[in-house]
DNA sequence: GTATAATCGAGACGGTACGTCATGTCTTACC
DNA sequence: GGTAAGACATGACGTACCGTCTCGATTATAC
């Protein structure tokens, strides 16, 4: 995952991949342990046995070594194929709450985010590593339901893709605000009370399209 | 808005006013200029002509500092009492947009809230200062809506509750996932989209409950 | 001690005679269990129940005020008449040594030495708070002897003054060097040998000064 | 100069010792300008164009700096083996002076002596750099008069030790009150005066000595 | 084999900011 | 006008990290 320019001389010694997954260890549990901001570039190099310059070899600084830490972690989301399109999203969302009540996600994810505000190049990376991940999961709940026939298949594609942005903001939204801004937990009731909501609100937007 | 250990004694120097001005608009300046990664304590003194110690007296750390900074931009907002709920919620979510369009926003709000999640008092200040005086806009948009007929006055308080609770992390979720994580404009059909959303998936939910 | 232009008004409300007292002691204790370096303005102000305004209102700075305190403590010094001229040097030079063994004369005495190298006015008042009140013990101890018959009246007053002097540096800086330099402690037996040197050396210098 | 654990390992950087020069001559530049009260780690860090962390990395404060600084102009005295005893002792005695009269000797020794009355290494830094350098030059004029029949060589050592001592105090003692506490200018009149004095009491010492 | 070259650990380097402390001045209200 | 209380601007403190650098020591491919 760390960056390398691609044409390299293979000359001279390769790089440590044990290095690299120490790292990300070391990040991740520096993470849980000092939070975002206490954490250290010293620190996770001595955590992994690891030289700074070994580090900073790989990753230009902490946000891009957090944004891939943490991507890491994305990767475990699923849609779980429940037979409803209510029950899929119920369990997406459960299973992202269950992801943001990890300590190093908590802490990580804002940051990074609050960062990425006043980076380009960090912005960029989030959205490759992590957001258009999560956003897959929203077109693979989908193109489920509209095999299972719950949901019309639609033809204006602009207005799809416009429909399915929404939608990825609104559920992925409302998990992080509840869970880090009003810090309230989420349960299944809540997910429950969130995916009526949703679908809800869907058959209206659905509806209204095909009125126009 | 600083505090003040509120029994203390009357004598000595009184604390200036001016100083509380100067170093919130000197926040609000840094916060533009640098963002919030490169704010420093001692930069805001300086612009505001003020000596650290002056700040450090009135505000814990930096963090508490910037929320209340921020949380000076969202005594803004209001609900707009168009005529309709629709009308209402669209012009909130615009409004909100264009708060978080502004840079002091954009680069701070993420980020206490991604150190709340370590810091308990800090958790309580961002509810008491920011997250609180947003909630009140979706009792005052309910109040208003069922003053007109738009929606129904629950019985069940806790239901209720509940439902505001959720709308409010919806729209709000929505609106920062939008702004700051995908990092796509709001516009007006958007917020037009969001509305359709969440007032079907509103009425989708009082007629389950309902039914229950 | 503490310095008032003469000529002020004698109007309004007269400074506290007590608060001068309690500022002299506390600073000596001050300097007791802190010492030079970490003494401070402040912590004497609360030990001596004033408020700093009312220090600064008696002394310029920490270095006067620790002088004024200082030179108290060698009014204590006095030629003991002990019958022989050898007995005064002995009696003085351990009264001294005694002095420099109290812990706030030990850290304070050289600390204001060294600050008045850069500070004029504060030389002259070391001189007239703490050197002149102890060089009037050489001229005592002197006159003792002259009375005695054990030294002879000198008719040139020049070199009889050089030579006061000279005695005067050389006892006072042997005792300071050998307490605080040199680190070593003053005993009876250290007191006699320097006597003896003293006494042998002054034999000398009268003896050289009749027979050019 | 500056102390570094001696087992430690070598791998790693090694210190700059280009850092080491420029650091002391800062250190003795800053003197000069600003005096001891006014100097400041991070003004000697600037002259030395060095990191404030690379001074604290060597030296553990300004004290010790301070006294390694002045440690090294110490290294200029030297006994001039002018032929006679009260040559040699003139010479030294006009030597210190010169020594003492410089800015940075004058403020800086009866600082760091001040200091060293609560500091128990640096009292032990200041003997070994400083104390013990300067007793050198009288244990090397004894040699040199007794070499040339000016002084019995001595039996008992331990007395010998003690008048050697006494001597050393006497001289040192004398040369710093007179310069630094009288505040009075030492010239070669006054350097006879003390010779003279000296010697007529060495005499009598060692003729006391015998006679017991 | 023997260069050649990139990597590794260690740790020193010039910086920047931290949060605290002391200085000497000021502004209050009270006496 | 003196006084206690305490806020104020200033500036130094010593520490913690930053990201870069310089070492000597590996560990690969390329000649």
């Amino acid at each position: 995952m760390p960056s390398r320019t691609p044409g390299a001389a293979r000359t001279g010694r390769p790089r440590s991949t044990a290095a690299d997954a120490a790292i990300l260890e070391a990040t991740r549990d520096a993470l849980v342990e000092q939070g975002w901001s206490k954490l250290s570039m010293g620190d996770i190099a001595t955590r992994a046995g690891v030289a700074k310059t070994t580090l900073y070899r790989r990753w230009p600084s902490k946000n891009e070594l957090v944004v891939d830490t943490v991507a890491a972690l994305f990767d475990e989301l699923e849609v779980p194929d429940s037979g409803t399109l209510a029950g899929d999203v119920e369990g997406v969302v459960l299973q992202f709450a269950a992801l943001l009540d990890r300590p190093e996600t908590r802490t990580a994810l804002m940051a990074v985010v609050a960062e990425s505000t006043r980076d380009e190049p960090l912005r960029d990376r989030i959205r490759s590593s992590i957001v258009d991940r999560q956003k897959r999961l929203v077109l693979q709940g989908r193109a489920l339901a509209q095999q299972r026939g719950e949901l019309p298949v639609e033809e204006d594609e602009q207005a799809a893709s416009a429909t399915a942005d929404l939608i990825f903001d609104v559920v992925a939204g409302a998990v992080v605000h509840r869970t880090l801004v009003s810090a309230e937990p989420i349960d299944a009731a809540w997910a429950r009370r969130l995916t009526t909501l949703l679908l809800g609100g869907l058959a209206a937007t659905i509806q209204e399209r095909s009125a126009s």
